[in-house]
DNA sequence: CATCACTATGTCAGTTCTTACATAGATAAG
DNA sequence: CTTATCTATGTAAGAACTGACATAGTGATG
């Protein structure tokens, strides 16, 4: 084929094949908690529907919209359900790893341990409030057990990645607080009252 | 100031905050186990050394090279420094989350179980195989216990997140690999012998 | 002796993605 | 009554990145 559909139009296709969805609604649902793994701007979504819909993998039709556009409401083609099938089981290509704070971490040995300490209490939260989410999700999911082939266990193990991904980087970010806090007072370890 | 400057010129400042290298090597040392956080190609890395140069971040002094062109070794200046210490602190933007794996596991209720299974198994022998990685060199810098002020620290501290990522992965991967089998042969949990 | 991998720099076309701009109705909060 | 937020679509400039091309010496493998 001449075009080759990016991975932000699968992940369009996999929104798609649960739920018909206007573009705004597929940006939505990809921030959400469960699936958020392939986040993008609505700009992009757009640009990326047009060339589903060149390539027939998705259909609309229009609805009264709120601003001078007409609404339109995507579904994925029986050409889309068969394309997603078959990208699914096709080995993922290497990510490029690109993480900020670890980036940082890297370089943390030129920095003040102070405002260190304070960058990963902010991750900490972050992350333990997102693993709250997801613990919260993961009860409901589990209690249900939802049979493969249907949606919701689609939906199972992606939750099950964010929620042991969250439980490791929040204790990272606990073990390096322990490091940079030891590294302010290094006789943390003798533990004895300092008003003798 | 007119340009900012992008993660990847940070990550480069990493790169000769601990060695003066050349734009190759320094490509190399992104893709080192210790540093696989930031990875980008040597044409993207030239681009932003130049970009760094212009700000006055890095210096370069020439050596003769093996192609047509001179070889030229960079170094981090002052500014370059100043720059990297106070970026470090900063906290981290929130990062657009893209995870191919996770995305596919999201339709994966589609797909067929078997070949999934396989999918997931190469995926886990990847992540075994940097498990092993990161947990002989955690051994030898865990003795070392390397102090914070030095460039080891930073190397420590990025090895404890690769480590603990690693493990995580493996896990999620060896749990789906189950539960598609149980999907497969459903009354594995009655596990009597079949030829009873 | 040929071929391959490694070292080393650079350009260029094209893709992907972000950010800002532009429009506009409904609904809720202050 | 004003302001903000949510719904909803789109354009466009520019940043970031990939992958292919181009050049060329050294050293190792076969």
């Amino acid at each position: 084929m001449s075009s080759t559909i990016p991975t932000l139009g699968f992940a369009i296709l996999s929104v798609l094949a649960r739920a018909d969805s206007t573009g705004y609604e597929i940006a939505g649902r990809m921030r959400n908690p469960v699936a958020r793994f392939w986040t993008a701007s609505h700009s992009q979504i757009h640009t990326d529907l047009r060339r589903l819909l060149e390539a027939g993998l998705v259909g609309y039709t229009t609805a009264p919209g709120p601003g001078p556009q007409e609404k339109k409401i995507y579904s994925i083609t029986a050409e889309g359900l068969d394309a997603l099938r078959k990208w699914v089981t096709e080995p993922p290509r290497p990510q490029p790893e690109r993480d900020e704070l670890v980036l940082k971490t890297y370089a943390a040995w030129l920095a003040d341990p102070a405002a260190l300490i304070a960058m990963f209490r902010t991750a900490l939260r972050d992350h333990e409030g997102r693993l709250a989410e997801y613990e919260a999700a993961w009860a409901s999911v589990e209690k249900e057990a939802p049979a493969f082939g249907t949606p919701r266990f689609g939906n199972m193990a992606a939750l099950r990645c964010g929620l042991t991904y969250e439980r490791h980087r929040a204790d990272w970010c606990r073990w390096m607080i322990d490091q940079l806090s030891s590294s302010l007072n290094p006789s943390w370890d003798a533990s004895y009252p300092s008003e003798a």
